[in-house]
DNA sequence: AATAGAATGCCAAATATTTATCATTTAGGT
DNA sequence: ACCTAAATGATAAATATTTGGCATTCTATT
């Protein structure tokens, strides 16, 4: 699934040191759970950090309608909570098992003593916090900027540079269609002109790419603002 | 002016003890730049820290038509860089001098050095990113899954509830319009329609709120998450 | 090779939004 | 008290989007 959160995000567990890791891993205590069991809920006020050891969560909030509504999913070696440490939020999702899984669950006060002597942490942390800020920010004001159709390309390049195989997406049109918040009609339509362009070509189920450099130039000639490479190049 | 990143978002300064900010304000040098000077440029790879002394910085980036299109004003106190420390990214907006100002630069080695040495500051800046985060992610589910109507109500709700004056929130509808990504004509229509309601009233420059407790009820019923309280409740 | 479920393609009517003007109101400066 | 620039209100034609329905394509499973 494809969603503002997860591309181009680490995982905690492989930004800090196998050192840290270790010690990170001997804090609380892991506890499984079942298929769509309950993990936390919106509002609860329980302060900790919870780390996925095996299997995947689902994130998001219960809807108007009673419907779970998605907002990510999270993976092994992800974690969840820093809200409910360092901003004085409670929970702000419902959080529920996606499948079988194991998660780490990690008091507030153990961890934070960790933290407090672990600047490693503290970077890990923060990059990952800012990383998210940088694209949801990014998102949020291209959507206002730019032609949707640009948007929607330069969403699937960012989506491509950061995926293992950046010549086929693995993405639903109705996936985008939610991510942008339009119907699948108008997202189709959208695709369909870039794929007219020959940028995209589209299948069941995947996008492809035929020349991600053709796709780059097209994006950066019509946004206009340095496009940033995840590391400075020289 | 309105935006993403600032409401209910505290300032750098005022998270941390008096003790780390005399240590922070002899980092670096206080440099002055005069009305519309460019302070960073979007694309650079200067890793540092820039705070706020005095005055006030635009933050932004230069559009395809060659206009400063403004994300954010920052004020004194709040702080510009942690994406180029943190998260390995280059300079991700424009910044200029809003008026004259004063910005106090901290290179990246003093920074880090403080930084590891003062687990205060890790959570000082982790605090201030995760509220980011959180906004940038509360206000894109709720655009895609709220009636606009309602996104709209949910908005104003949080800007009053972080606001000098709950009951006046001094903004244009073409800011809202703009954050919105709707056109002003769309946007005084929701307003109307909201005025309409008796929950909030149009004025010149200004809305006003004449029962902050009822615009809450009604945003509540219409969102059926629970209403997160900046801190728990107990 | 047949089949079922899922995803995509396509279409048109209904609805919503934008664009482009122009009138009116407001606050601040002279 | 007047005047001006800025902001809001109002309107209609032009565009764009959604909704809903149905046909087609694809993939995995039988």
């Amino acid at each position: 699934m494809l969603d503002l959160l997860q591309f181009g995000s680490p995982r905690l567990t492989d930004l800090i040191s196998a050192d840290l890791n270790y010690a990170l891993a001997r804090l609380g205590r892991d506890v499984s759970y079942s298929d769509g069991q309950l993990i936390h809920s919106r509002g609860d006020d329980n302060r900790g950090i919870s780390i996925v050891r095996e299997g995947a969560v689902r994130i998001g909030v219960i809807g108007i309608d009673g419907s779970f509504i998605t907002t990510s999913i999270f993976g092994v070696g992800q974690c969840i909570g820093e809200f409910t440490l360092f901003a004085g939020l409670p929970r702000t999702h419902d959080v529920s098992a996606l499948g079988e899984c194991t998660v780490q669950q990690i008091p507030a006060a153990p961890f934070l003593a960790l933290f407090d002597s672990e600047p490693e942490l503290a970077q890990a942390l923060l990059h990952l916090s800012l990383l998210r800020t940088h694209s949801l920010l990014e998102f949020s004001d291209d959507f206002r900027r730019l032609p949707k159709q640009v948007h929607v390309a330069k969403f699937l390049l960012q989506v491509a540079e950061s995926a293992a195989d950046p010549a086929e997406l693995q993405c639903l049109q109705e996936e985008l269609a939610y991510i942008f918040g339009v119907s699948r009609v108008s997202m189709g339509k959208f695709l369909k002109s870039l794929q007219s362009e020959g940028l995209i070509l589209l299948g069941y189920r995947k996008i492809r790419i035929p020349d991600l450099p053709l796709l780059r130039a097209w994006v950066s000639q019509r946004t206009l603002v340095a496009p940033l490479a995840p590391k400075a190049r020289s």
